[in-house]
RNA sequence: GCACCAGUAGCUUAGCUGGAUAGAGCACUCGGCUACGAACCGAGAGGUCGGGGAUUCGAAUUCCUCCUGGUGCACCA
């Protein structure tokens, strides 16, 4: 509530010499409720004024009191070093209820207006199945996509497939020797994963068998028939594959370019940086030295068989984005085992003669891993687990639970989807980046609790409420007296926070904000629900309440939608 | 060895650029469905915020150091 922050700042500024800016500030909302609605901390003031806080803050508090001639603020209190503000609690809820639209595009705004961010998320690797490893970096990058949409940013997804390199080498190998043994027709990702389980423990036996993988790689890239041909298989079925997985969990992407679009620009990257005398030769191979950056490990540009690198193939890719989408930001969603690598290439950005901009732009997002009990997953070990298995097994759940709670529910299949779906989004995104997940298969497949379907059912509650009611009343037939309970004034501040949250959420590329602002609402909401009535009492009340409940329903939905998660109508 | 990240209740975790009594969820104990959906609500118990030091009126938060765990360190991507 900028506008009482704002009514404060003003009245401490004729009380103090303080500049507003500097009172905003230091402005903080406490933390319970019986310290009011702001406070201000006069700590920082002892110094310079040579006097104790506490004498500091009665003085701002008679000041402020002697001009307080507006009604928007109750009662000011000094305790210890805090000049506590209390808001009048009808002016609170008309003020943020004013706020509200009802337009259905509550919280969004146009701050990214003009601005091209391209996120790069997702990101599978061809002929590889999709592992719940995958699953983070597709619904973070989902979450980050729909957010930066829904605050004006022009967002541009991007899933760089991973389907370029010596993987393909190895891939192409195994086919080689044992395609006729397996059905890669009727399963194509498991079977090719065999292929590639078995080609990569002979490599390890026998190095002249990695070199061939790579002459291999070395041959698709100058175009050899053969190895596109393969190539060309290979991706086509992994991508109908991924499709499925991407359909389940309303995944939407603007390119599918993989690197093999961009490797052929590897080379102008490489002559960029051979003619501004960036690269040096090491070991046969090329390289970018970074000790002058901080940065121990060199980046290799070009192999020493002369075939590109992953690095310079981002490098390529970064040039190619900046040219076709004047990007303002650059998001990389991907693990934290990357890190290294994205500096390297960062760093090595610098020198390709593109825009500042571009380079300031570029921003490396990573996440912790998706560890199994046992440690962790390895395709080419075959313990992991597959996304598909993982969000079958959550539907499955759901249907059991609807089953057996709402067994005359219309419509089961597709709600035990968004349920089951839902659950798995939110966990996934419920906790913040940086840390590590261990799989577990009870943790997951909660339904109760701070996850996802309490989200839902929250909201199937609200749109229950406004069912039953049958009236909508509009923002004239709300009387504020009935919203100043405390359990109406949290649900109050916490619609209000919504757009703050949202952009909180792009400063730091973190969706878990969201997630936990909305489980704090539908708290906050359940609470309220529960110690008021709202449909039965005197038509002011009711309408005033479902008012409320109308208002809520509709952050919960949006946030949910923001995050990657359907709403069901009911449940 | 060097670099980066993490360590908060039995488990999973929140804690904004330092601020009031460190908040939740799961599990556990107890209470609540003849008011609108109990996938819910309420209460209880559970904490040397990894250890130590420093800065500060004030530190889970900043700095140093140590311990533990994870990740990375040129021809995988």
């Amino acid at each position: 509530m900028d506008v009482f922050k704002n009514i404060i700042a003003t009245k401490i500024a004729q009380a103090t010499d303080l500049k507003i800016e500097q009172i905003k500030s230091y402005i903080e909302i406490p933390k319970g409720n019986e310290n009011g609605d702001y406070a201000f901390p006069c700590f920082r003031l002892a110094k310079e004024l040579r006097k104790a806080p506490p004498v500091i803050a009665q003085e701002i508090a008679e000041k402020v009191l002697v001009n307080n001639i507006n009604n928007a603020i109750d009662k000011i209190e000094v305790t210890g070093g805090y000049v506590n503000f209390f808001i009048n609690k009808e002016e609170m809820a008309k003020q943020i209820l004013a706020n509200f639209s009802n337009q259905g595009q509550y919280g969004s705004s146009k701050i990214g207006q003009g601005k091209n961010v391209v996120i790069d998320y997702s990101a599978p690797n061809i002929a590889k199945p999709f592992h719940i490893g995958h699953l983070r970096t597709t619904v973070l990058g989902g979450a980050l996509y729909n957010i930066y949409k829904y605050l004006g940013y022009n967002a541009i997804g991007l899933n760089y497939l991973g389907d370029y390199g010596t993987q393909f080498g190895k891939l192409i190998e195994g086919y080689k020797r044992w395609g006729n043994e397996y059905k890669i027709d009727e399963d194509p990702i498991n079977e090719l994963m065999k292929i590639y389980i078995r080609i990569n423990a002979l490599c390890k036996e026998d190095e002249k068998v990695l070199e061939a993988c790579r002459g291999n790689f070395k041959k698709l890239e100058d175009g050899d028939p053969y190895c596109v041909e393969l190539w060309e298989k290979f991706k086509k079925v992994s991508i109908k594959e991924f499709q499925k997985i991407y359909d389940l969990l309303g995944s939407k992407f603007d390119s599918w370019d993989g690197e093999a679009k961009i490797a052929p620009k590897a080379k102008e990257v490489i002559k960029i940086l051979e003619e501004n005398g960036t690269l040096i030769q090491s070991q046969g191979a090329k390289i970018v030295d970074l000790e002058n950056e901080g940065i121990s490990t060199p980046c290799m540009i070009q192999k020493s068989d002369g075939s590109t690198t992953y690095a310079s193939r981002d490098l390529a890719a970064i040039m190619y984005r900046a040219k076709t989408y004047d990007f303002d930001k650059a998001l990389y969603v991907t693990s934290y085992e990357q890190i290294l690598h994205f500096k390297q290439v960062f760093s090595v950005a610098k020198h390709l003669g593109i825009d500042d901009k571009y380079v300031k732009g570029l921003e490396h997002v990573s996440y912790g891993m998706v560890m199994l009990p046992t440690g962790k997953m390895s395709t080419r070990e075959g313990n992991i687990v597959k996304i598909e298995d993982l969000l079958n097994e959550s539907i499955k759940r759901a249907e059991e639970i609807i089953a057996h709670k709402n067994p005359e529910l219309e419509n089961k299949e597709e709600i035990a989807k968004k349920v089951g779906v839902g659950a798995i989004i939110f966990s996934n995104l419920s906790t913040s980046r940086v840390k590590d997940i261990t799989f577990d298969w009870n943790a997951i497949l909660n339904f109760q609790g701070e996850t996802g379907p309490y989200i839902q059912y929250t909201y199937v509650r609200t749109q229950s409420v406004l069912k039953k009611s049958g009236y909508i009343p509009e923002i004239a037939e709300v009387s504020f007296e009935w919203l100043t309970d405390n359990y109406s004034q949290e649900v109050l501040k916490l619609i209000c926070k919504f757009e703050e949250i949202l952009e909180q959420v792009t400063q730091k590329e973190e969706p878990a904000i969201l997630a936990h602002y909305l489980i704090d609402l539908a708290k906050a909401y359940s609470s309220f629900y529960n110690e008021n009535k709202i449909i039965g009492e005197n038509e002011e009340i009711q309408n005033t309440r479902v008012y409320l409940t109308r208002a809520t329903g509709e952050v919960l939905k949006i946030g949910a939608k923001l995050l990657g998660m359907e709403m069901p109508e009911k449940m």
